[in-house]
DNA sequence: GTGAAAGCGCTAACAT
DNA sequence: ATGTTAGCGCTTTCAC
């Protein structure tokens, strides 16, 4: 069917062994010329080498498997083309599995994947801090990437909530505002308690105090960001601003006040969280901070990356900023507004313009 | 390192062979009692086969590769969760690869994957109809799923646009409305020029004359869809509601309506095309017809699947379709209101619930 | 600088 | 019903 090693050889003169070395480049030493020579010749005869052959001598496949819980969750995507980009650089490939939140079908996709098909692996949003047994003895390096709950642990890539809330409400306050509300996300999740932890960090050092008949709780849904902002409608005091912990309890939050006959940004700041798609075309659009999810899965796949030939060097907890998209729910000048390069249709743009990206 | 056929055979004093045949339920005939005991063994030894072993052998990878421009493009995940998904049945797994829109990247891709990491290919929106000489010559099957130009061919899976354009001038017309404008996209694309077919067929089937000046030409984007409203609303006798080709430009659509002191649905109704995310928190919520991708990744699967082991046998064009999203901006009574079951997090919902997912 | 030969772990054709 | 053996295509050690 298709061109071996030992074809060349035998149309070269040669044997099997040189012409590997000449193809792969070998640095074992050799004439140039004959190198050459093999080279023009696999060329013509189309050679391709059969990867599956070489991956089981060299017990290296150039490709990882990924593992989250479903493609389609809103955040992964942009996770996977940030790891795939930073792979590509040494030639990887990625194989993509979903566990649908489901142990089982997890713990057959690391078994699957660990025998031989991948040479690492990388768990995007996982729920759990540990991989199996398996996974472990097989020591194939292994990195997690935007995991939901618990406390830090190594080698993970984590966003930096903390610091992003913290720009949130710098904003607000530049802006003139010191009532400002926040809508909280579940407890149980990372993300809540360290956005929360940012406003309240970063209200005291504005000297402002924090006001709990301000902090709403929210279960990151559109309506409970509704039904947050009208209790927050209803206190005597009313807040000038809103901090929601993500965009979707922000866009219920900004109809909850324009139903209220109220206007935003003219009565009522609010700033998001997470920079989704939406935030950019809703009315008004979406202030915001992003989840840094593209690069978050590019360094996710750089730490792999040193891993994937030595010994496996422990890594802490990385934690990756997001920045402020400044539109125009907040009543920010014009002025001061993001330029936005990101839309649907940019890697096109952004291969003619020959331009890197400058988004998260 | 890990247990291998050799190990467990000497262990259970029989030949590798017998490992082997025990292990994959060969049909070649032997005692049920060995294969048991050497079953168990395995077991207890740990014992995972090498797949890269296996697929040396066989030339069976279990594997295919998925194509696609890029994975951030808003309807390639969900393909790729409908292929997936079909393939998780026969235990395929797939290996995803960005091509950028760029010739050569795609035609390394191919190559790439041709030696041997997969046994077969789906290029997701892709652009072309034919791939690469060395793919073709490898003989390993391959299918495209939404195929952006061109016409129709062989073993592609595709939208059923003109049926699409179809419900939803329909629902205008049960809704009473006679006078419908329609906001086309640019012509290169096959969605827009089947789905101004099915508008112009669906108002003749209808006994209504197709109105030029109700046609009005955008260009996929949100704007577009702005300022073609803007000129219909200039128009001497406004149009009763406007079936925009994509949520995108509808959505701009609605905006412009707005803007000039009208209501949707009150003044005029408006339909969108694609069932996007935006279309269920916009305000008002967008009806739209849906592009049935994830149905369409499933069949590219089972396209796929059918010639994956046997002689590729060529398979006309596959059309899918999609269903009506009733919601508000056509102005439909309440009870007609699509339930909607696929939101983000569906999946796990459905997985709860042990329910098939209904949506497309 | 080149070649011979072993062997990665598995399957399957061919014995027995 | 079980074993022997060849070999998938490649890399790499060892010899010359």
């Amino acid at each position: 069917m298709s061109t071996t090693l030992a074809q060349i050889a035998s149309a070269a003169g040669v044997s099997v062994a040189t012409v590997s070395r000449a193809l792969t480049d070998s640095n074992h030493p050799m004439s140039e010329e004959t190198r050459q020579r093999i080279k023009k010749l696999a060329q013509e005869m189309g050679y391709m080498p059969n990867l599956v052959a070489r991956s089981l001598r060299t017990d290296r496949t150039y490709t990882i498997g990924i593992i989250a819980d479903d493609i389609l969750s809103p955040f992964v995507p942009p996770i996977i083309r940030g790891i795939q980009d930073y792979l590509k650089r040494i030639d990887y490939l990625g194989l993509i599995v979903n566990s649908d939140w489901d142990p089982n079908i997890e713990k057959d996709a690391i078994n699957r994947l660990i025998n031989r098909p991948v040479d690492g692996l990388i768990f995007v949003e996982s729920w759990h801090h540990k991989p199996t047994n398996e996974l472990e003895k097989s020591k194939k390096p292994y990195v997690f990437v935007h995991r939901l709950f618990g406390t830090a642990i190594n080698n993970s890539v984590v966003p930096d909530d903390h610091y992003g809330a913290t720009l949130a409400v710098k904003h607000l306050v530049a802006l003139g505002h010191r009532r400002i509300a926040h809508i909280k996300g579940p407890e149980e999740w990372h993300s809540a308690q360290r956005r929360l932890a940012g406003y309240e960090a970063e209200l005291e050092a504005q000297g402002i105090d924090v006001d709990p008949a301000l902090v709403q709780k929210g279960d990151w849904e559109f309506e409970s960001g509704y039904d947050a902002a009208r209790n927050l409608l209803r206190l005597k005091k009313l807040p000038t601003a809103i901090f929601a912990a993500n965009d979707k309890m922000a866009l219920g939050a900004i109809y909850a006040i324009q139903d209220a006959g109220l206007g935003v940004p003219r009565d009522i700041a609010v700033v998001g969280y997470d920079n989704r798609d939406f935030s950019r075309i809703s009315r008004p659009q979406l202030t915001t901070v992003s989840l840094p999810v593209y690069k978050m899965g590019q360094k996710a796949g750089e730490l792999l990356c040193m891993n994937l030939d030595g010994q496996s060097e422990e890594v802490n907890e990385v934690k990756i900023r997001g920045r402020l998209y400044i539109r125009e729910s907040c009543g920010a000048d014009e002025s001061l507004r993001t330029k936005d390069e990101y839309h649907e249709g940019t890697t096109i743009r952004r291969l003619l313009l020959g331009k890197q990206p400058e988004s998260d």
